[in-house]
DNA sequence: CTGCAGGGGTAAA
DNA sequence: TTTACCCCTGCA
């Protein structure tokens, strides 16, 4: 892979990652941050930053805080240094479900998520569904977050800080539309903000050892913790099972009435350290092959 | 219109 | 291993 940037103005012109496909990217499950504009790009909050992303051809096109914030920032949460093709051929060797998989989720890219806010939204997201996760975070960012700009008229606010979701009362989080989640987020919150549990080198440690420190905190279970690892802390040998890749292993890999953690074992053998990725592709399948 | 299952799971029994 | 859980949506 031979990537290529031109810089104009407030744009960054990516050349050369082979196929883009913004829906793919951003509405796969992994961010729930992002919204489609009437033109089909997609506008986000990347920490304290409003970015537009459009897919022009093959090329990715990134209006944003300008170039410094684009080398410090943007090039690692976009996963620019990886290559998706490569990948893309790796699984589809490996057999033929996954070879019709990589095909559908064409375009896909695994983007490099903040913990803390990683961390919350996916204990929202157990159990529920997307336009309610995505209120619910969207909400959170609005009260307790800080203001970031205006663009077209809609207010940009940043993810809040876990100080101050910590010193939130139960009954303020409920109020957010998360329902029995309300005191998961606050406990979580208090452990992070008084730090019981270190998120900024948790990246440092092994899958395993990340996972169980993940899973001290209230409302992480196995699914939850394989996300965080996988969309923040770049441990692309994470599987998450989800309903959706519960249904493709149960049918194309023979696991009927496996549990979940059967599951995830055998991919995390079977894909090994493209896991993460496997998994994404999986998860398209599922949804548009309509099994 | 009302009722009810089910949703990208987890904690607790 | 099984069950309740908040609440919104889709469908019978």
């Amino acid at each position: 892979m031979k990537t290529s940037m031109e810089f104009e103005n407030d744009r960054i012109r990516i050349k050369g990652l082979g196929k883009i496909n913004l829906e793919h990217i951003f509405e796969c499950g992994q961010c729930f941050r992002w919204n489609r504009t009437a033109n089909g790009h997609y506008v986000g909050v990347v920490r304290h930053y409003v970015v537009e992303v459009a897919a022009d051809g093959d090329d990715l096109v990134i209006k944003g805080p300008g170039m410094e914030v684009f080398n410090d920032l943007l090039h690692d949460y976009f996963d620019l240094d990886t290559d998706y093709g490569k990948i893309r051929e790796q699984l589809a060797r490996i057999d033929e479900p996954m070879a019709q998989a990589t095909s559908y989720g064409y375009g896909i890219r695994i983007l490099n998520q903040e913990p803390w806010e990683t961390l919350i939204s996916f204990i929202i997201s157990g159990n529920n569904n997307i336009p309610r996760i995505k209120k619910s975070i969207e909400l959170m960012c609005r009260k307790y977050g800080t203001f970031i700009e205006s663009k077209d008229g809609i207010e940009y606010y940043n993810f809040p800080e876990p100080e101050v979701i910590a010193n939130l009362s139960v009954e303020a989080i409920r109020e957010l539309g998360v329902g029995y989640r309300d005191k998961y987020i606050r406990a979580t919150a208090v452990a992070i903000a008084s730090g019981e549990v270190d998120l900024s080198n948790l990246h440092l440690l092994s899958y395993d050892d990340g996972k169980k420190e993940l899973m001290k905190l209230m409302g992480v279970g196995s699914k939850v913790a394989d996300c965080i690892l996988l969309f923040s802390m770049r441990k692309r040998n994470a599987f998450p099972v989800d309903t959706w890749v519960k249904k493709v292993m149960h049918h194309y890999y023979g696991l009927e009435g496996q549990s979940n953690e059967t599951i995830r074992q055998y991919g995390e053998n079977h894909f090994g350290h493209l896991s993460g990725y496997a998994q994404q592709y999986l998860f398209f399948y599922a949804r548009e092959s309509k099994i």
